[in-house]
DNA sequence: GTCTATACGGCGATAGAC
DNA sequence: GTCTATCGCCGTATAGAC
């Protein structure tokens, strides 16, 4: 059997808004594509509005819960790093542009969207912070901002994909050669990393 | 002599394009927001199309020529790294909405921004990644792949400002602490770099 | 240069037949 | 569930007076 008109809709707005974001997109846009008429799409999902929020919700659940999930999780730390940098690459090497989207649409004092996303903020005890410092106590890594860490991990492995297109026109890339950069960034990230952790002081 | 028409046009469209994007912008908020009416808008610059593509390219000028610059500079590696990112994050700290702006127009298969942004792309020689070359033959580093390390740079720094908001949720920062938190950064990035050139082998 | 008034199209949304 | 037809609004852009 073939997809329902409301997933065929669903697939279609959500490529269409991750391509060109809330404000370029029209609902005639995504009907088309989705092969259907401007009424279908209001029939199942009531506006343009409540449409965007479903898409939004899912990509910033896709973009952040797997992050967050896998720096809890109970792995070594060296092995910790290494998965949550292969699993995050695999996962932006296959949605480019879900940060890009997610991100942009909360920028700013964009109220409405940052709502949204801190009613999907699972609280709970930070465990990869917890981890780093333990580790220090054990003295296998030194004792830094371990902050800093988290952000320049994450940074690491997102911000390639954000500015994918500046970077292929600096280094002159393919889209090919993209993906090959990506795919060695699996182990300069986690080296990078690692080495801050246990190089001597300076 | 207070400004004329047309700057308060040019500054309130770059502040609104900036926070909502040329999609989520009308003509309408410019010309209110810079106590004016539409007509002028378009008496100055002519379409809400050209105004923007002004903006854009004054965005993208200010964001990469200065970095361009300075890793071009004639400076040492350690100096230039640390100049880097301390000019990089007061630039931002002013205007921290200017990499997602930027980045968010030209993503996906948006062809008119990328040929708009590789008309700007001064070529010539990454002297930047020869720097880091000549010091890995002096045996001053360890030689990896410098691509990935100017990468890694640039998403260090970079990254914190475009993903703002996700860190303030998830970090429960206000703006001043956000604010010390990427000022830190300027101590912190460095030596994450520096400490992966310099590392023995592991 | 600046304003008012207006043209014109495209937008989101819905009514109503099938 | 699906379509056609249409409404009303808001978007950009311009004409024309001052």
């Amino acid at each position: 059997m073939a997809i329902s008109t409301e997933e065929k809709i669903r697939d279609a707005a959500k490529r269409i808004f991750l391509e060109k974001g809330f404000g370029s997109t029209t609902t005639r846009d995504i009907a088309e594509s989705a092969d259907t008429n401007i009424a279908l799409v209001n029939y199942y999902f009531h506006s343009k509005e409540r449409l965007f929020q479903e898409i939004f919700q899912d990509s910033f659940a896709e973009t952040f819960a797997p992050a967050t999930r896998i720096l809890n999780d109970d792995l070594p730390l060296e092995a910790k790093i290494y998965k949550f940098v292969d699993y995050m690459t695999d996962l932006l090497k296959k949605d480019p542009l879900l940060p890009v989207f997610v991100l942009s649409e909360m920028r700013g004092e964009n109220t409405k969207m940052c709502e949204m996303a801190s009613k999907m903020q699972e609280a709970g005890p930070n465990k990869f912070l917890q981890q780093l410092e333990r580790e220090a106590e054990k003295g296998n890594i030194r004792r830094v901002d371990f902050d800093q860490v988290e952000v320049s991990l994450m940074s690491m492995v997102v911000f390639p994909f954000i500015s994918m297109n500046v970077l292929k026109l600096k280094k002159q890339m393919s889209t090919e050669e993209f993906y090959r950069f990506v795919e060695e960034r699996k182990k300069a990230i986690p080296e990078m990393i690692l080495s801050y952790l246990r190089c001597r002081e300076e």
